[in-house]
DNA sequence: CTTTAAATTGACGTCGCGTCAAAAAATGAC
DNA sequence: GTCATTTTTTGACGCGACGTCAATTTAAAG
């Protein structure tokens, strides 16, 4: 074996590698959707995808690495659609709208994933993944992170001292939505029937608080839904148009 | 063996059941704060309390069952100190703040079950408890909201239609950082070294947004969180004073 | 075609949950 | 006090899922 049939094999193999992390990824990803948690087994994962569990084991080195990866997959894409949010904001307090759009249209492309999150990223999980995918989820979290405060850094629409806060508070009550969301809580039963709009509502009301300027942008959160999808070229069932 | 004999025998059974339960939870309590989730197994709870696993199990159907009940136990507690609260808050803002500082006492009370409480409430998690733990936490739930609920309305401080949005959003924002706090999140590598603090000042936001009245009371977060301690009745190494 | 290297397999070991028949303890009748 | 009956307790067992690894199949090289 010479070094450049190494070298192109390897990339071959690499290639068929690639190929069937994806297979193995989207099977899982079934599973889940199909069977819930309790259905996505590494066996099962092994006889959906015709390998047995030993070649499963050669891509994964666990079932939460599996988990991890489907949930890193998940905050990729959503990091795309947090670009898109700003790319297509007018102002501050529009970007941040449609920002926290991208995270609930996200969520719905994909809830059986997008409600296992908190449980990834609990330290009894996480400690069980691989170093490596551990941080390739902390680097999902810097990127979201990152855009969000410098979002509210560059629009020059707040004074320096509440940039942060005006970060941190839009992310705290982003992700206690997500929590109601994804495990139903008793909001429903207590009269709050849509957690989403409440969600927005209170968002406006944090950034009246913060000295945000109230653009043009319309406080609706059926009008601003219907953009947020548009813009996110997503068709009336929340389906992708790639 | 006659009605009588039934019913003081019952009473007196119920007396060492209800007992033993305690041992149960107690021994399940210290295996979560010494070995974690992984180390609460039911076997190691036989052992630690010097029965067998079948015995446990006429306690507690299952292992979701104890772990409910410890969350439950953890939640009452929680509607306790939120009566604390409530009592000792002079204006709404005021009451909102003494709240919040319960729930962040009650978690660091018990860390290792506030942990918890969101793989509690999953559906996955939540499918496997009985019927009458489910009712259980879904009381507490109930108990905690309709309090807050109520605190927005009575006040008389805040319009009638800002209520909901109130409740919703100080709710959502709470859980958030819960979650933060709970799961490391990458927060603290991001400049956000202490998200309590970064909580209230969110909050304060949030209710100058409501506009809420600025009542008399300290923004400044360790002036209150001394305060709450001696309204909770806690001594400074966050230990009951019972 | 043979030899050698790599990839694939599934039987196996382990662990934890939950069950249940058998053993032990308590209760009650005489 | 003794024996029968009921209740309680026990831990061996079955099961399912994870993860491993020796053996086997497949592919590559000479």
């Amino acid at each position: 074996m010479l070094t450049t049939s190494k070298a192109l094999g390897g990339s071959r193999k690499d290639q068929v590698r690639q190929e069937r992390e994806e297979l193995i990824l989207s099977a899982a990803l079934s599973l889940l959707q199909e069977k819930g948690l309790q259905g996505l087994t590494m066996q099962a994962i092994a006889d959906e995808t015709d390998y047995s569990k030993g070649t499963i084991y050669q891509h994964f080195g666990c079932k939460e690495d599996v988990l991890t990866k489907l949930i890193t997959r998940c905050g990729e894409r959503l990091v795309s659609l947090i670009d898109i949010a700003l790319a297509n904001g007018t102002g501050l307090r529009h970007k941040v709208v449609l920002v926290s759009w991208a995270f609930f249209i996200n969520a719905e492309l994909e809830p059986e994933t997008a409600g296992l999150v908190s449980m990834v990223k609990s330290p009894e999980f996480q400690s069980k993944v691989s170093e490596e995918l551990q941080h390739g989820i902390a680097i999902i979290d810097q990127s979201i992170l990152s855009r969000v405060i410098g979002l509210f850094t560059q629009q020059n629409d707040i004074p320096p001292e509440k940039i942060k806060v005006g970060a941190f508070g839009w992310w705290a009550m982003k992700w206690g939505v997500q929590d109601v969301l994804a495990n139903d809580w008793e909001m429903t039963k207590l009269g709050f029937e849509d957690p989403k709009q409440y969600f927005f509502e209170s968002l406006h009301i944090f950034l009246d608080g913060l000295g945000v300027s109230t653009d043009e942008i319309s406080h609706d959160f059926e009008t601003v839904g219907r953009q947020a999808k548009t813009i996110f070229q997503l068709d009336n069932n929340n389906k992708e148009i790639t």
